[in-house]
DNA sequence: ACATTGACCTGAGAGC
DNA sequence: TGCTCTCAGGTCAATG
């Protein structure tokens, strides 16, 4: 599920639940979703604080306990934030439980463990580390910028945008209905695109990724002219009316429109 | 140096 | 019902 959309949704989710409150209690339940700290030193580093405020980068989260400590929440395919009263039970496949003064708990879930939870106390830092690119809705992401860091690639434009060394933020999914939009077929390669094709990506990149945010990422709240409520089998292009087809394009199933994005 | 593939993990759903 | 197989919105190390 989490791409740069979802996690700005889950940003915003914590910024709505979990700010302020005294952090009682921090129960590890999975250890194997730790990235480079102990249960016992995350325990440590959060008991007696607050989350004071969140930020983004890509599909990164972090959330600031003061300006030189940060938790780092990674979603792997299945991750997400549930905030829950004492009551109500933990979701499955909790790993991570934050228990506030409150009585309320923010539950880190993640069932197929490729996400990870981690500590920094520097933000740029760790950016620089994993390599990520400039995040997809960063301001100083113009049309130029954006040419040379997916216009430059030699393998598919699928790919170059998947890339998180290029740009930072987007997956499978949203690669797909920003090619959609654009009509750019995912095959194409990204050195062979015309600019006129480079500058509809750009504008879609930003379109896409602030609709799905206004959606809450829900792809049952997207526009109906949109690929996504349509991507499964048997689905029907929204635009023309033609059959969809989906194939792997570099290990990634991609759907598209023949007719609507036919040049490679 | 860059791009693509396979492995990592778990569970849901399809097909038998 | 129960088994097996395939696939899933991500990323990294190994391979081409």
């Amino acid at each position: 599920m989490p791409e740069l959309p979802d996690v700005e949704v889950f940003r915003r989710y914590l910024d709505s639940t979990c700010l302020h409150q005294c952090i009682a209690e921090v129960e590890t339940l999975d250890e194997g979703v730790l990235a480079g700290i102990s249960s016992r030193q995350l325990r440590s580093k959060l008991k007696g604080q607050q989350f004071q405020r969140t930020r983004r980068h890509g599909k990164y989260l972090f959330a600031g306990v003061h300006e030189h400590l940060w938790l780092v929440l990674h979603f792997g395919m299945t991750g997400y934030l549930k905030y829950f009263k004492d009551c109500d039970g933990a979701p499955r496949h909790t790993r991570l439980r934050v228990d506030f003064r409150n009585g309320h708990h923010l539950a880190y879930v993640c069932q197929r463990r490729l996400g990870e939870v981690g500590i920094t106390n520097d933000i740029e830092r760790l950016v620089a580390e994993k390599g990520l690119g400039l995040d997809g809705l960063n301001a100083d992401l113009g049309i130029d910028s954006f040419k040379s860091l997916v216009g430059t690639a030699r393998g598919s434009i699928k790919s170059a945008l998947m890339s998180q060394r290029r740009l930072a933020g987007l997956g499978n999914i949203y690669t797909d209905e920003i090619l959609f939009q654009a009509r750019v077929n995912p095959r194409a390669k990204a050195n062979r695109l015309t600019d006129g094709h480079l500058e509809r990506l750009f504008h879609s990149v930003k379109d896409v990724v602030e609709t799905a945010i206004q959606a809450k990422a829900q792809p049952g709240d997207m526009p109906s002219t949109y690929l996504l409520p349509h991507r499964e089998e048997g689905g029907v292009c929204p635009r023309c009316g033609g059959s969809l087809r989906h194939e792997k394009v570099s290990g990634r199933t991609s759907y598209y429109c023949p007719r609507c994005q036919g040049t490679t």
